[in-house]
DNA sequence: AATGGGACCTGCGCGC
DNA sequence: TGCGCGCAGGTCCCAT
């Protein structure tokens, strides 16, 4: 669940709270989400080393080490970081030395904990497409002219653009004015432009709020993330949209749930 | 090349 | 009450 602007959430969250500080133990409870190296090297890595750097690459946050190495994170859908923590149903716990203990939740066992010697040479990385805020409309336009996927599909496919996900694709192509299944080169230039305006507006508007806590992505105080107020029709099935009051629809696109208004999105 | 489906997992809410 | 089932969605992988 956690997308762009939860993990850029997070980041700053942890960027007040524990940039500096020394990981001094890591109890590893669930050895399933450390994806690399061993659990054994893992905790050697991290053990004694400063919190010296935290960044965000599209869903994945970065804490750069004091002794050269990184600890990557991708929260996937149900990761959480809460600190100060209890070390109770933790799939992985750091203990800092303020005495305190950051907490790695994760329901699913779907999230990926690695500690790497280059972060950017890591495979899914490499891979990624251009963060929406870094994107001029003429490269957008290039990109979309060749591109007969369903605008949807393609929004969300971190080789294309990086950061979005199911609830924000949703929430842009309302905006937009855009159907899901429209083919992206079908687009005309005003609504590219109308779309990555949206895209940006968005996005920054959720970060601003601290994120959408839908299901399980909560910030690292615990709180919850404000921006589902402003939810136009994620998760609004039946409802009436808010614009025009046409019942909000949704149908599976690739497998996921998608939510239009099939009066206002043409 | 692009698309669809399954796999990875667990907990929740639903219908019976 | 309790069971089984579908669903939630980020990413990879495979088949078509």
């Amino acid at each position: 669940m956690p997308e762009l602007p939860e993990v850029e959430t997070i980041k700053r969250d942890l960027e007040k709270i524990i940039l500096g500080k020394k990981i001094t133990e890591v109890c590893v409870h669930h050895p399933a989400v450390i994806r690399q190296p061993d659990v054994a090297k893992f905790k050697q890595y991290l053990q004694g080393a400063k919190i010296k750097n935290i960044l965000r690459k599209a869903k994945v946050l970065v804490l750069e080490l004091s002794n050269g190495k990184s600890l990557v994170i991708h929260l996937k859908m149900t990761g959480q970081l809460v600190y100060p923590g209890d070390a109770k149903k933790s799939r992985v716990s750091f203990y800092l030395d303020d005495g305190k203990i950051l907490d790695f939740n994760d329901q699913r066992l779907f999230a990926e904990l690695r500690v790497l010697d280059d972060w950017r040479s890591l495979k899914f990385i490499q891979n990624l497409g251009p963060e929406p805020f870094d994107l001029p409309l003429a490269q957008f336009k290039e990109m979309l002219a060749p591109k007969k996927t369903k605008i949807k599909a393609l929004l969300m496919e971190q080789g294309f653009v990086s950061g979005i996900g199911n609830l924000y694709a949703a929430e842009v192509l309302f905006k937009s004015g855009i159907h899901p299944e429209r083919p992206a080169n079908s687009l005309s230039d005003k609504e590219k432009e109308t779309l990555l305006k949206a895209i940006k507006d968005i996005l920054n508007q959720a970060i601003k709020h601290g994120g959408s806590s839908i299901d399980d992505y909560v910030r690292l105080s615990g709180e919850r993330g404000d921006y589902v107020r402003y939810h136009r029709v994620y998760g609004r099935q039946g409802q009436p949209c808010l614009a025009c009051k046409t019942p909000v629809k949704r149908i599976a696109l690739g497998g996921r749930g998608t939510y239009f208004c099939p009066r206002c999105q043409k």
